[in-house]
RNA sequence: UGAGUCGGCCAGGCGGCCGCGUCGCGGAGCGAUCCGCGCCGAGGAACGUCCGGGCUCCAUAGGGCGGGGUGGUGGGUAACGCCCACCCGGGGUGACCCGCGGGAAAGUGCCACAGAAAACAGACCGCCGCACCGGUUCGCAGGUGAGGUAAGGGUGAAACGGUGGUGUAAGAGACCACCAGCACACCGGGUGACCGGUGUGGCUAGGCAAACCCCACCCGGAGCAAGGCCAGACAGGAAGCGCUCGAGGGCUGCCCGCCCGAGCUUCCGGGUAGGCCGCUGGAGGCGUGCGGCAACGUACGUCGUAGAUGGAUGGCCGCCACCGAGGCGCUCGCGCCCCGGGACAGAACCCGGCGUAUCGGCCGACUCAUCCG
């Protein structure tokens, strides 16, 4: 994602779940448009430095990287760093990403 | 060997798997784009944004007032509030370090607390003679009053030169000698700040200019969201001022001058915030020679490769070095095993500085102390 009204819309529309390091929105557009996944990452400074936060952005990334290509086409991801993400190791935020994407896929998928 | 001073440099290395960005080549697709290969891809501070420039726009950047900045001297530089050398003052045994270092004998203002008094000085104690009072062992001691006195005490960051003498009731630059310091003149040295010497003068002149101020020099404004091109969207309405007797604009304020000039301002309502250029080769790094004490300049040779825009330069793992605890072994300063640690920090138009942060390590020059020869 790119633009803040593709980050506006998942965030708003989509369901969330959260832990003490990220939160993460899940949000499908519905069938109307067939385009890949999407995904976006919000790190504010509340986090840190420049430095930590790139860290914390790129883990993500890499993160999410694996469990991108299991995502449904039309779908949009936002995963935002809480403070508690400053410091943590790889294993710790990548195991908070995917958990927290199960369950916010779940609840969205359980609503409609 | 031990303490220390100054300057410079580095910012772990190698490999594997999976990835990212620009560019080039090849391929696929009408195209957006995708696939494969290759090159390159964060810092010494990229940081803070405190100065100085380049660059861009404002007609060409004009004059005065105001405002801001700098502040020993000479040089370096595109420029600087930076750097180098020197001067002066202060600190250190020394290498060396520190200084917001023009003017307080142009003016105005301020100087807390303490202290009697804090700036044309000032009598709290003390000292001194005089007058009066009562006392008296007739030497004087005490008290009161109007005075004299800055030599002594005490306060303070700072008390109006220091030492010795003359002088006096006691004293005082009141006077004298020497010393310190100041001003002026002359001589000598230095580009200069300034230094050295001689003479004269008056005896003395406190601090703060990061208080106002004065003096000298410098400064037009805004900034890459500068600025330009392309594409695209919508819907206007009301009020006020103005159209050569001129609104408004030319981005800190005021005045003058000059230029542009037919629209401008406020309110209500509506729309858009996409792409490309600018965009990285520049006062560039390194080496050698020459000039210079140095900063730096110059000639020649050589090396050149970040350019993102929800913002790439990463994720995971292994091995080897480095540092620090612990254990074991012995030939006592090495070997082996195991655990832990690696800072500060992320380009966004580009340079020159400054300031600040930083686990550690390496190199060079010099100083002091001690020992040996």
């Amino acid at each position: 994602m790119r633009r803040s009204a593709e980050f506006a819309d998942a965030i708003r529309a989509g369901a969330r779940s959260g832990s003490r390091r990220v939160v993460v929105h899940y949000h499908h557009s519905g069938s109307t448009r067939d385009e890949p996944a999407r995904v976006g990452f919000v790190v504010s400074k509340a986090v840190g430095g420049a430095v930590q936060r790139n860290l914390v952005k790129r883990r993500m990334r890499a993160a999410l990287r694996a469990e991108v290509h299991h995502l449904p086409r039309g779908s949009a991801v936002v995963v935002r760093a809480l403070p508690a993400a400053n410091g943590s190791s790889f294993a710790e935020l990548r195991d908070d990403v995917v958990h927290c994407l199960g369950r916010a896929r779940r609840s969205e998928e359980g609503r409609r």
